[in-house]
RNA sequence: GGCCCUAUCGUCUAACGGUUAGGACACAAGCUUUUCAAGCUUGGAACCCGGGUUCGAUUCCCGGUAGGGUCACCA
């Protein structure tokens, strides 16, 4: 069977997580058969709809690796004839009709309903069932030339030889109208799928107003993009493997539409987070060099290189790094010191001065040619630390290099800052006692 | 409210009649060169309720409850 699935997002707000969920599935049906996804925009909503929004769904999709075929014409309102030509067919067949008067004035079409019972078998649900006579005469146009979106769906999904429709779970109940539509036009009935919808942490839908919805945001902050769409597949279905972290290629090999989930999910940032993080310790050095050189313009790219495993410790996500980059500053400037924390805890100036002074003497022992590893600086200071108390000498040493309470082990920042630079503080710590 | 859908740790989930109900994220404790981060180890944490069916139900059926979706001349 030729697999033809799709993606038909109306242009009205911004690429939301959901609809790129919706996308994503529809993408890995497709590319699971060999088939195709098509894109097309549902613009019949004139008002509303707006070419930036179009640009940003689009956008979005090329960010996430999701490939498509555009449909032809692209838009909705780029074949309002076509859409005239089948209301004609319906209203000649009379199952369709001009009525008087609506809520806003002037005619209406209406769909002439046989009110009978609809059961569609859903990829995902099964079987559901529809009493379709409560709808009543729903409105499928406003006018020959202003179709609606359950009435020019249907029109495009058959034109187009749609045989998924795979969407949330919130389309559900458009389907009866669809089949109905699809029924009196005379066009095959696709197979549905309705995925269920991601929440927001407090089970509401997930909307602007409570959450960063828009995929916009999180290419904003800086998550790696097949992190994002690794997460998000990962919500509503599982890998028969258990792996947690696929790359595209494994997620397709792996995936299944009918071992989705029935059940909403609510959109964890923590757990996206903690994929991301596992997706940017893959990223290689230098790489990684250059996006934080991009983030922190005025780091000595030298110094910035050795603090690449520091930042990597630090930062799930590249946004992190622009709050903790300046936590490092001490890499670039001599820290200032707060003489009362200088000792530590439980010693005193006396304390913290005696140990600097013989801590002084140790770096100067150093060999000063070449650079020296943290292990190293570490075999050098050990011994004279295990004797005296570690907490009471390194304290002193790491403050004394740093200036801060929290930072990195002194070994680790004493290598990178080196030897010079390392008695230089140490000298002016013993200053401010 | 009508119709439709759903229901396992806080969260994402595994289980497809018989398990000490497993994993991941998060959380807590301990260990790491008194801090931070990361890492490692350990720990607490769930089958919505009530009826059936069955030798046996988290699992199947029915009802209840709760949550969600939808009831446009939006999509």
């Amino acid at each position: 069977m030729n697999v033809v699935t799709r993606f038909p997002p109306s242009p009205t707000g911004f690429f939301h997580i959901g609809s790129a969920r919706t996308a994503l599935f529809n993408y890995l049906v497709a590319a699971k058969a060999g088939g195709a996804m098509y894109l097309r925009f549902e613009d019949t909503d004139k008002e509303r709809s707006k070419k930036e929004y179009e640009e940003d769904i689009i956008a979005g999709l090329q960010w996430l690796q999701i490939s498509y075929t555009p449909a032809s014409p692209l838009r909705q309102s780029e074949k309002i004839d076509v859409y005239r030509t089948y209301l004609h067919k319906l209203i000649e067949k009379g199952a369709a009709y001009e009525a008087e008067a609506g809520e806003k004035g002037g005619k209406v079409v209406r769909f002439k309903n046989p009110n009978v019972r609809i059961t569609f078998s859903d990829l995902i649900r099964g079987e559901v069932a529809f009493d379709t006579a409560e709808l009543k005469d729903f409105v499928i146009a406003r006018n020959a030339d202003d179709p609606l979106y359950n009435f020019a769906v249907v029109v495009d999904d058959g034109e187009m030889g749609i045989t998924h429709v795979i969407r949330g779970e919130d389309h559900i109940s458009n389907t009866q109208r669809q089949i109905l539509i699809q029924e009196a036009l005379g066009f095959e009935r696709p197979i549905y799928a309705h995925i269920p919808l991601i929440l927001a942490p407090d089970r509401s839908k997930l909307s602007k107003r409570n959450f960063a919805a828009s995929v916009n945001d999180y290419r904003g902050d800086g998550y790696i993009p097949e992190a994002f769409l690794n997460y998000l597949v990962l919500l509503g279905w599982t890998p028969p493997s258990g792996k947690e972290k696929l790359s595209l290629k494994e997620i397709i090999g792996e995936f299944d539409i009918q071992n989705v989930h029935k059940s909403g999910a609510i959109f964890d940032l923590q757990k996206l987070k903690w994929l991301n993080r596992q997706y940017m310790l893959e990223i290689p050095d230098d790489e990684y060099l250059a996006e934080m050189l991009r983030r922190a313009h005025s780091w000595d790219k030298g110094i910035a290189a050795k603090l690449v495993p520091l930042v990597r410790e630090r930062v799930s996500v590249w946004q992190e790094f622009d709050t903790v980059k300046h936590d490092f500053e001490y890499f670039f400037s001599e820290p200032k010191l707060d003489p009362a924390k200088l000792p530590g805890k439980g010693s005193d100036a006396e304390v913290g001065s005696k140990h600097l002074g013989h801590l002084r003497k140790l770096f100067a022992a150093m060999p000063s040619q070449g650079e020296m590893t943290a292990d190293q600086v570490k075999a050098h200071i050990w011994d004279y630390a295990e004797a005296e108390g570690r907490g009471k000498v390194l304290w002193p040493l790491r403050y004394a290099l740093t200036g801060r309470e929290k930072s990195p082990d002194p070994f680790t920042v004493a290598s990178i800052v080196g030897k010079e630079v390392a008695l230089r503080r140490i000298d002016a710590a013993l200053q401010t006692l």
